[in-house]
DNA sequence: GTCCAGGGTAAGC
DNA sequence: GCTTACCATGGA
């Protein structure tokens, strides 16, 4: 039960620490074990592009291979970056090997609001914590990230156990509200990127950072900016204080993704 | 012990 | 529209 793909611009290094996904983490130099939703995969990296996935191949075809966006071409965005950027050219080559990931967007909007003021290692122990506590089990010491409801049915206290801190209530309301059916992020998939936004803001405990990442990492809206603390750093120190956003319309959030990581090694 | 983290809210102007 | 105090806590 194994799959061998090959591809380009995919580094499994590279995307387990691109702070996009919080329960990816290698195991080794060229192992990768990935839990997305209440699917559990090992990938290894067999060199010259070729990988291999642990998994059937109509699993792949079915779900890996839109996770993964393999059907994206990353090299066309990097080609499109301004020639006389070099911070911008200088960072897509490092960071070449990420990828957009299409994750589930209740994860990613609890994963997100957990992530504020949180360090990406902090934000790992807390939704491993939070997976834990109410999360499905797919293996041994594995388990899947909670359901709406599951999560919603925690208490306080279970939730502080978590290291949630001030956000205990954050993402007890948002988990609630689309465990009722109040919310259904799923239809949210139909919306336009403002009308969107509009709704994800509409959570307690959502701002305009927390909302883009979550229209970027799971509703692959790659237009996209998340500005954090890293990203402001990099508009100061090499943009004058603003990046020109409108001269990447439409993918601005792959290049995002590249100034972040560079960013941080 | 100190500092910072993939920020947001509410209050004040 | 733009500042500012405050928020809990892990990890370095």
């Amino acid at each position: 039960m194994a799959v061998d793909i090959r591809t380009q611009n995919f580094d499994l290094k590279q995307i387990a620490e691109s702070g996009q996904c919080f329960r990816m983490k290698m195991e080794g130099d060229s192992l990768a074990r990935v839990i997305a939703g209440d699917r559990l995969l090992s990938i290894s990296d067999k060199g010259d592009g070729r990988f291999e996935l642990s998994c059937t191949e109509e699993e792949y075809h079915n779900f890996w291979y839109e996770y993964f966006d393999l059907g994206c071409d990353y090299g066309d965005f990097i080609d499109a970056i301004d020639p006389v950027d070099s911070f911008l050219n200088r960072a897509a080559a490092s960071g070449s090997g990420i990828r957009i990931l299409r994750q589930e967007p209740f994860e990613t909007l609890i994963s997100f609001i957990i992530s504020q003021r949180k360090s990406i290692p902090a934000i790992r122990t807390s939704v491993e914590k939070l997976c834990i506590s109410c999360g499905r089990k797919i293996a041994d010491d594995t388990f899947a990230f909670p359901e709406p409801a599951d999560l919603a049915g925690l208490s306080e206290d279970e939730l502080k156990e978590c290291a949630l801190g001030y956000r205990v209530p954050y993402v007890r309301e948002a988990a609630r509200r689309i465990a009722c059916g109040e919310k259904d992020l799923e239809a949210m998939r139909e919306l336009t990127d403002d009308a969107l936004y509009e709704e994800l803001v509409s959570f307690k405990g959502v701002g305009r950072k927390v909302a883009n990442c979550v229209m970027l990492f799971a509703y692959h809206r790659i237009g996209a900016f998340p500005e954090d603390v890293w990203i402001k750093r990099i508009e100061d120190d090499h943009y004058g204080g603003r990046f020109p956003v409108e001269r990447y319309e439409g993918f601005a959030g792959v290049l995002q993704q590249y100034m972040f990581f560079s960013a941080r090694n």
